[in-house]
DNA sequence: GCGACCATGTAACATGTTACATGATTTT
DNA sequence: AAAATCATGTAACATGTTACATGGTCGC
């Protein structure tokens, strides 16, 4: 029911992230940090060899860019092979349902009872990480959505942060509905 | 900010799973089929060789049970060693995000416009698989929790099937929220 | 000059998936 | 008798994380 595939999604997304704008490595390992760090990860020992792979197959090519003296920094960008692979990628249907591997939703699997005492702290904990992912979430939608013009122009991020921000949301409002039971601890 | 670690995850579920009943590694690969499959997914290729990992360290041991003629079961069983291991792993805290890798929500990243012909077929699919998994899920809950009996001997997977559900239920209420954008397919 | 950051890689290891492999039992 | 299911494993490969490794640039 559950398929996460061997899909290399990875690639993809490179290809993406060149589709907006030419860029290194160091470029791409940066914007999974900060700008797409919130729907997927990946470190720069991914990155590097996968660029290396998607120049190999034909899906992007490089220019090499000095900085100061001697630095040498390459600048990636698409192809037309490319940006066809991305765009039909896109295209293409995503029927697997996302497997989520919460760990505090597998603990609670196990608590057999309500009075369970470690169900408090358990429930507060988790209340305390995700208010805090809302607040980090409602932030970036603020920093990045100013106004109107910023959402036209990049629409399905606009959605997929509302959708992020709603799922804490009510991920929240969940733990805090039980938060009351065996308030001792 | 999301760590997803390798902090070897199965092998706690595989104890979980022992500590509500003795069994087979056969049965285990069955439960993350059928029991939690909505939670967490192994197969039987990840399951037998974490089951002799475990009984190795001493967590787990087994009684060999014939079948028939000769087919010889193994019935794994929890040690008191491996009791405490997973008493100990439930009241650590988790306090690490989960990182969601819905492809889905990827590909939309890439949507620029509200007016991309891409998008209304693409919320018509997710709103379709989704709400085929959140009518699965209430199957379930009326399966598993039919009366408070049931629900007071499991109320963690009590806790997590609701909180399934309700996100599904989110999910499809918010891709349904723009259904209405390009509708011209 | 020093520290923070820029920039690019590889190596070792852990985890997860698909395919390979075998044989017994039960159901039809 | 055949098909489905029970039952247990290994091998090959893909993916992902952490650690190792090196050197340049920029601001103070």
């Amino acid at each position: 029911m559950f398929t996460i595939g061997q899909r290399n999604r990875l690639q993809y997304i490179i290809l993406g992230l060149l589709g907006q704008q030419d860029q290194t490595g160091y470029d791409l390992t940066k914007a999974f940090e900060h700008e797409i760090g919130e729907f997927w990860q990946a470190s720069h020992s991914q990155i590097y060899p996968q660029l290396q792979r998607l120049e190999t197959a034909g899906d992007i090519t490089h220019q090499d860019q000095i900085t100061g003296e001697k630095l040498t920094k390459k600048v990636y960008q698409l192809t037309a092979q490319g940006q066809k692979k991305l765009a039909a990628w896109v295209s293409e249907p995503s029927p697997e349902l996302t497997a989520t591997k919460d760990e505090f939703i597998l603990k609670l699997y196990f608590i057999k009872s309500a009075n369970d005492p470690r169900l408090g702290p358990m429930l507060r904990e988790q209340t305390q990480l995700h208010a805090e992912q809302l607040a980090h979430l409602q932030e970036r939608q603020r920093e990045v959505f100013p106004n109107q013009a910023a959402i036209d122009a990049a629409f399905g991020h606009y959605l997929i942060l509302e959708h992020a921000i709603e799922r804490e949301s009510h991920y929240v409002e969940w733990l805090q509905r039980y938060q009351t039971l065996s308030n001792n601890h």
